[in-house]
DNA sequence: TTAGGGTTAG
């Protein structure tokens, strides 16, 4: 009785004064530790209770292999596992699915089919633990071939089979499928049912479909925390961090109360857009609800403070956490390298060894970006290197990204195109990408020709690589290559990526993109870029028309460069503010060397910081100067 | 006595 009740505590109690212990109370107890989470004591009993000489029977076994799955233990599992053939014991069918659970919960993929395949019975929780098994595992496709041949053997999947199936759905390439997976649910008749819902918003979320998530939200007859929380996360993506901060305030007036993963979430969202005010502001709600203890928090104000221009609220956040785990050094790690402190970077990388701490490959991906950098070739060849010989981490093609971004920038080409070629990975396009754009620096434009052609061979439908090629023409006076790289890329009908930027100001994160009249203040703003454009001239500021590809006049394309999107929010934040207050930007894509150029004309010009997060990394500019030195 | 919804670092 007290096992299914609160205290647990009390049970052990009651159990350890018991004179006469038989397999029934052993099961109450081990079962009750598994149902408060407990499950290495749930083991632990387990084990204590065969040292007593006790036989385990069915239910025994069935508690103690969901207590190893829940602690996710692989080795314990198959200990017991062995325990359970050893006797003899023909598995139920629910004995049967215990067993696949565990395997899948450990990680297990194989051995979980393995066990599924053994099963003489399967009903419609085997079914659904091997699809949630393949689903959590992101094999989209092993769980729909699954989710059919279940339907094929006449087992009817249930609302917990499309729950557990909806998780393989989470990129914007899934959404089509996911799409039809969700028509599937409502003609098997799951409407208004709050978990399958929230799992489809949350599917819709993943996918990048923030406005789909929102209709489904918007249609749910109830909303619990976790319904919030998931419409608050299908938000936290670029260009919706808005509505994610508006959904947070409205479920709090809707009289739900935030919980650690409604705080995550909307901090993410303001990282998102750089709402520094507004996550500064539920920084105090956090401390107020006293939320401020817990880790995860500690870890996602490291995050929001970073990416929202202030380093210093990131490492204050850092120093004063009472405990620390992984993610903690990582995202203070990732905080110092998105800055351009390559050498803090190490520095607190060396710490983190110091303590014990075991760095992961998301670790490394900010210690090689930071060596990248700062220019820190030897730093990045050796940390490389220890990732295998010291961590027996596998590098990922955005580790050899890094390195070959590193090699190629200080100018060892030949390096850098051998590894690239010699690298166990297929490189991708973006691989190719950062090689073409070191030899555009370096000026190496026969490589970057046979370069360029391997990467259009990989039909990367992308603006970048031509727009790259079209440059370094430009830039060794190769007129006509140049037109030709232009042309090849308006044949294919490949049009840029626009760019927008975002810039907080008083209560609202205002968005612009490039060009746009949209803005109630356009009039103002676009006489603000007038001004400055007198100043800069007079200061030396030369435009880079050579980065307009559009075939116009000269004039023009000083026009299109002057309604960049960054520069349109800097010259909004100029006129919003009063004079010698900092301002920060975000955009989508990288900053254009033209606005990095104008950036620092323009910091000395109004003697005020510009802080422009583009989607690589910081850029401070102050006095004429970024703290990137030019170099990124 | 077996399967299910929300979260952090690139």
């Amino acid at each position: 009785m007290y096992g299914k009740c609160h205290s647990l505590e009390d049970a052990r109690g009651i159990f350890d004064k018991l004179h006469n212990r038989d397999v029934v109370s052993w099961n109450a107890m081990i079962a009750a530790y598994g149902q408060h989470d407990r499950g290495n004591e749930a083991i632990q009993l387990f084990v204590k209770m065969i040292d007593e000489g006790l036989k385990p029977n069915e239910i025994t076994f069935v508690s103690v292999v969901d207590a190893c799955a829940s602690t996710a233990n692989l080795d314990r599992g198959k200990f017991v596992h062995a325990l359970i053939i050893d006797s003899g014991l023909q598995p139920s069918i629910i004995l049967g699915n215990a067993l696949v659970n565990m395997y899948a919960k450990c990680g297990d993929l194989s051995e979980t089919q393995i066990i599924f395949d053994k099963l003489l019975k399967k009903n419609v929780v085997s079914w659904t633990t091997l699809i949630g098994a393949y689903a959590q595992h992101g094999n989209k496709k092993n769980a729909i071939e699954l989710l059919k041949k279940m339907q094929g053997e006449g087992v009817r999947p249930n609302k917990i089979t499309y729950v557990s199936i909806l998780e393989a759905f989470s990129s914007p390439v899934d959404l089509s499928e996911g799409k039809v997976i969700h028509s599937e649910i409502r003609n098997s008749g799951f409407q208004f049912d709050l978990v399958v819902d929230t799992a489809l918003l949350n599917m819709y979320g993943k996918c990048g479909s923030p406005d789909d998530a929102r209709r489904i939200f918007d249609d749910m007859r109830e909303r619990d925390e976790i319904a919030w929380n998931a419409m608050i996360a299908a938000y936290a993506h670029p260009g919706h961090g808005k509505n994610a901060i508006q959904i947070f305030y409205e479920m709090q007036k809707t009289g739900v109360k935030p919980t650690v993963v409604t705080y995550v979430s909307v901090l993410d969202a303001c990282a998102d857009v750089t709402a520094l005010r507004e996550g500064k502001m539920i920084h105090e709600s956090i401390v107020d609800s006293g939320f401020d203890k817990e880790i995860v928090l500690g870890n996602a104000l490291i995050n929001m403070y970073a990416k929202c221009g202030s380093l210093q609220d990131a490492r204050t956040v850092f120093d004063n956490m009472q405990s620390r785990d992984v993610f903690s050094w990582t995202s203070v790690i990732a905080a110092y390298a998105q800055h351009g402190h390559g050498h803090a970077t190490l520095e607190l990388f060396r710490q983190m060894l110091l303590g014990g701490w075991k760095p992961n490959e998301i670790t490394f991906i900010s210690v090689l970006s930071a060596c990248n950098h700062g220019g820190l070739v030897d730093e990045g060849l050796y940390y490389f290197e220890s990732m295998t010989a010291a961590y027996a981490l596998s590098p990922t093609l955005e580790h050899y990204g890094c390195i070959i971004d590193l090699l190629g920038r200080a100018g060892w080409l030949d390096k850098a195109e051998d590894l690239l070629t010699k690298m166990p990975l297929e490189p991708d396009a973006v691989i190719w990408m950062s090689l073409l754009g070191s030899c555009r620096v370096h000026g190496d434009v026969e490589r970057g020709k046979h370069i360029a052609k391997r990467l259009l061979e990989l039909d990367f439908n992308h603006d970048a690589p031509h727009i790259l090629l079209s440059n370094m023409y430009a830039s060794a006076n190769r007129w006509m290559d140049a037109a030709g790289a232009r042309n090849i890329m308006e044949e294919k009908g490949i049009q840029k990526q626009p760019g927008r930027s975002w810039i907080e100001v008083g209560e609202t994160v205002h968005e612009f993109f490039a060009g746009d009249r949209l803005h109630p203040q356009t009039v103002q703003i676009y006489m603000e870029i007038e001004n400055l454009k007198h100043k800069m001239s007079e200061a030396g500021y030369v435009p880079d028309t050579s980065l307009v590809l559009h075939n116009v006049e000269e004039e023009k394309k000083e026009q299109l460069l002057l309604a960049h999107s960054e520069k349109l929010a800097v010259a909004f934040g100029l006129i919003s503010t009063p004079s010698g207050t900092p301002l920060r930007v975000m955009k989508n894509l990288r900053v254009c060397p033209d606005c990095h150029n104008a950036m620092k004309f323009i910091s000395k010009i109004v003697n005020r910081e510009i802080v422009v997060r583009d989607s690589n990394r910081f850029h401070h500019f102050k006095e004429g100067c970024c703290s990137c030195g030019d170099y990124w």
